[in-house]
RNA sequence: GCGGACGUGGUGAAAUUGGUAAACACAAGGGACUUAAAAUCCCUCGCCCGUUAGGGCUUGCGGGUUCAAGUCCCGCCGUCCGCACCA
């Protein structure tokens, strides 16, 4: 007997699959269409355990509707711009490109040695110009559309590097590769107009259905609707005002100030005329925007001197602050102030010695006693000190109050959203390059159509910081396609997160003269089934849903939602490691001597928490090694047994030989088998003997339980039935024929249910057993449920929800036959004897519980 | 601060959704086979008392609902994630 070589047999079927293009899609089939995507790699680098672990899992779905009759559309490709390439060329001197690309084709081959059923012919890179070119296409139409904005914005600017940021790259103030302190500073920048959909992105959440709740709750948060309203306070002696915001219009007689932001455009018109508000407002923004600065930072404001009038009140006015707490970018960049039912306004007022006035009553409280101390009350209540609002109660009272407004024409219902357009101007090289010349006379001018795709040049120098398009010589330098006189083109390129925006809708047919084939789009999406990190959760997922509708809205394609089904798979993590010099060490850069770890030159190391594999933190695992002793199928088996598929894991190869046993042991029970067993296809013998019909129930809840595996994510339980299975076709009992057409029957439906998972051992098997045709090719299998359910049934005893004793009793025996059996039982008697029986539950098929 | 998830043996975990807690696997220990090793096979394996028999306890902690709670409710403790001056 051989044992089962998965170097051999592994590359024996990839090349069979490659050759025979087994997995490309075909539009004009008739069976349903089924599209699964896992999110795709940036190639960073090598694959590691956690890529093993997500195109493993899109993997099993793909091989598993392929076998329901499903027509599987299941490509490639890469995210292939980014800082990294950038980074890579400081540090090394390699062009980004070439960088990329033999990252990808290092880790093309990787994927590929894990058998993955991938349509190959669909593979393309974001930083081909043949993908890039329909992307500045895209742009234009959403021009065109008016989805499309150039304004200014506050970014943070790195003075060292000379780029902008993006607030994820900004650590504790400080630029993460410079260590500059990070300024803020106004840029011209292109903006997408997702707040357009903002109230059709958050609907859509309704109908995602097979989405986690956690990524609905999250998206739904981050658009962050609020209803209230629009209110004007006149400013005294001008006839200027200010517009506020508000959730609690309701609070509006208990207001004693205004407060706007910083960057308010009042502002800067009373720092013109004031140098120390001047002073105040540069302060505000240069104080720092981390987290647990604006978390402990002090509540400050400057009083401009300006006061508003009341706008239900020509007789009461209100002092105007200039506060740092207050946001420009959120509402109107200013707000009333309404201490006592505010955290907020309280901390502010009391810092300046402003009036706080209760108008929110609690039940049980008086409006002539009850007093706001330290703590403001945002509870609900009845209104008081609030004249014609007095006995509302808060819901009502902000009904009426915005009638009041609008009557006196002082304000409207609003309904608000914290999302923001996107920016998507980044200052990098190693981008899609935005398609637009800026002419001294005509403008912004868009490059025409047929003048794309803009490409980058390959002659680029990354020896000085900021923008190596803008210190390329002549790239930028260009005639104004609109009046021909020399214009500069734009430098910026586009915010990676555009070219992952609608590359799903390109994997659907790649037209070469445009950036969809719509008909094919039409067919393939949405998305079936999506996979992928939860840490894209929001941007990645949002940005993919607003692209889905700006490119109905353009008429590219028939629907809004991209994804209808997504699973979010958990991290695969690995303690990481640092050297004296706080530098990142891999792996295998450490000793273990005892307890102790070390460098392999004795130096110390300290070993930092788990966190999820990067390349940054060079705490990977690369599968490759794993591959190469034990093969694919064992580490695609490993990477799916065990834990649920949505957990995060600490990768430990501890129980990658259980996996290797087991691939072993299949093969095994095959080849030691196969000279009893009869002809593929014979017939079933009419006398079954128990034994026989026992290994037909194993395998009839095993087709069960896998299937029920696949289709709900829990690929765990499916490897556990399969270990079921195979324990119960070792143990098998009997050497009759009916005994070995039975062991046959078992076998057959191991290795077809085992397939998804262990492909290449599951062909070979499937061969070895007779078959001709291969079995990616094979219909999965439909359980027997009246063989998947035993016909007896093992019921449990208690007395007083203990248990006593458990009877074996046929599947649906009644309740009276279970009461009597179980009271023949000697515990049943001993307990019960002379005993009042209060109470007999019986559940059939499950438990009794006697009370005495 | 707000929102959410989670907490089960030495380990990863399972539990038909309120009905025998610990399936399946890893690790560990014992044994068989072997000159030996590998491979394989068999046994033990939540904790405590007990030689077997048997008994008691057990799903982070404390209450509650129920004939019955890992599962539902209330309150703590802990871990992790997301958002965060959002008016």
């Amino acid at each position: 007997m051989t044992r089962y070589n998965p170097k051999v047999t592994e590359r024996k079927w990839q090349d069979y699959w490659q050759k025979q293009d087994c997995f490309a899609a075909d539009a004009t089939s008739d069976r349903p269409k089924y599209y699964v995507l896992e999110m795709f790699p940036y190639p960073s680098g090598r694959v590691h355990m956690g890529h093993v672990r997500n195109y493993t899992m899109g993997d099993v779905i793909a091989r598993y509707k392929r076998a329901k009759g499903f027509n599987v559309l299941h490509p490639m490709g890469w995210d292939a711009f980014g800082m990294p390439a950038e980074n890579a060329a400081m540090e090394r001197g390699v062009h980004p490109g070439s960088w990329t690309r033999q990252n990808i084709a290092t880790m093309r081959d990787q994927l590929k040695s894990l058998g993955l059923a991938i349509d190959w012919s669909r593979e393309f890179a974001t930083c081909d110009p043949s993908y890039y070119a329909h992307e500045q296409a895209l742009f234009l139409a959403f021009l065109d559309e008016g989805l499309v904005e150039r304004k200014e914005s506050f970014v943070n600017w790195d003075p060292v590097d000379m780029t902008v940021l993006a607030n994820e790259q900004v650590i504790d103030g400080k630029g993460w590769r410079s260590d500059a302190p990070v300024e803020r500073r106004k840029l011209s920048q292109w903006f997408l107009k997702i707040t357009d959909f903002a109230e059709d992105l958050l609907d859509g959440l309704e109908t995602l259905d097979r989405w986690p709740d956690k990524v609905r709750t999250m998206q739904a948060n981050w658009i962050g609707r609020s209803e209230g309203a629009r209110v004007q306070f006149d400013i005294e002696g001008t006839d200027q005002a200010i517009e506020v915001y508000t959730t609690r219009p309701d609070t509006l007689f208990g207001a004693s100030f205004c407060a706007i932001a910083a960057d308010h455009p009042l502002a800067s018109q009373v720092a013109g005329s004031n140098p120390d508000a001047a002073a105040f407002i540069a302060d505000v923004q240069r104080s720092g925007t981390t987290e647990e600065e604006i978390e402990t930072a002090e509540k400050r404001g400057f009083d401009t001197g300006l006061k508003v009038v009341h706008p239900l009140d020509d007789g009461w006015t209100l002092p105007v602050y200039i506060a740092n707490f207050v946001l420009m970018d959120y509402g109107t960049g200013a707000i009333f102030g309404c201490p006592a039912h505010d955290e907020r306004d309280l901390e502010f007022a009391r810092k300046y010695g402003l009036p706080v006035q209760a108008v929110v009553i609690p039940d049980g409280e008086s409006a002539d006693s009850f007093a706001v101390d330290d703590v403001a009350y945002t509870g609900d209540g009845i209104l008081g000190n609030s004249r014609f609002l007095d006995g509302l109660n808060v819901e009502d009272a902000k009904a009426r109050v915005i009638d009041e407004l609008e009557m006196a024409d002082k304000g409207t219902r609003q309904v608000n959203y914290r999302l923001r357009d996107w920016g998507v101007s980044r200052q990098r090289y190693w981008g899609c390059p935005i398609p637009v010349i800026h002419c001294e006379d005509c403008g912004t001018v868009p490059v025409p159509v047929d003048q794309l795709p803009v490409e980058l040049p390959d002659d680029v120098t990354f020896d000085k910081p900021g923008n190596p398009l803008d210190h390329h010589p002549t790239w930028k330098h260009v005639d104004c396609p609109s009046c021909g006189k020399p214009a500069i083109r734009e430098t910026d390129t586009f915010d990676t997160f555009m070219d992952s925006s609608w590359y799903f809708a390109r994997f659907c047919g790649l037209n070469p003269d445009a950036p969809l084939d719509t008909e094919a789009v039409n067919h393939w999406m949405p998305v079936d089934q999506y996979i992928g990190g939860v840490e894209h959760a929001i941007l990645h997922l949002l940005y993919s849903r607003f692209f889905t509708r700006a490119l109905e809205r353009c008429g590219l394609v028939g629907m809004k939602e991209p994804f209808e089904g997504l699973f979010t798979q958990g991290m695969v993590n690995h303690e990481t490691y640092q050297g004296p010099d706080g530098a990142w060490l891999a792996p295998e850069d450490i000793a273990r001597t005892g307890g102790m770890i070390t460098t392999h030159d004795g130096a110390d190391v300290t070993v930092g928490r788990s966190v999820k594999m990067s390349k940054s933190k060079k705490n990977t695992v690369d599968p490759t090694d794993i591959i190469d002793s034990y093969g694919a199928d064992t580490a695609r088996w490993y990477m799916l047994s065990d834990s649920p598929p949505e957990r995060d894991l600490d990768w430990s190869e501890s129980g990658i030989d259980g996996a290797w046993r087991h691939t072993q042991r299949v093969w095994r029970l095959i080849s030691e088998a196969l000279d009893s067993l009869p002809e593929a296809g014979s017939d079933m013998p009419s006398q079954m003997g128990d034994a026989a019909i026992a290994l037909r129930r194993s395998m009839h809840k095993a087709i069960q339980g896998v299937t029920d595996g696949i289709e709900n994510f829990r690929f765990n339980t499916a490897v556990a039935q399969l270990y079921e299975l195979t324990n119960a076709i070792a143990g098998a009992k009997g050497a009759g024929p009916d005994d070995a057409w039975a062991k046959r029957e078992a076998l057959e439906t191991l290795v077809r249910l085992s397939e998804p998972m262990l492909p290449h051992l599951a062909e070979e098997a499937w061969a070895l057993l007779g078959h001709e045709t291969p079995l990616f090719e094979t219909a999965w299998l439909d359980a027997d449920p009246s063989l998947a359910t035993d016909d007896t049934v093992t019921i449990a005893v208690q007395i007083n929800g203990k248990l006593r004793a458990t009877i074996d009793m046929a599947r649906g025996a009644d309740k009276a036959d279970i009461e009597a059996a179980a009271f023949e039982q000697d515990k049943v008697k001993q307990a019960t004897e002379g005993k009042d029986i209060r109470k007999v539950i019986v559940v059939p098929d499950r438990i009794v519980n006697i009370v005495v």
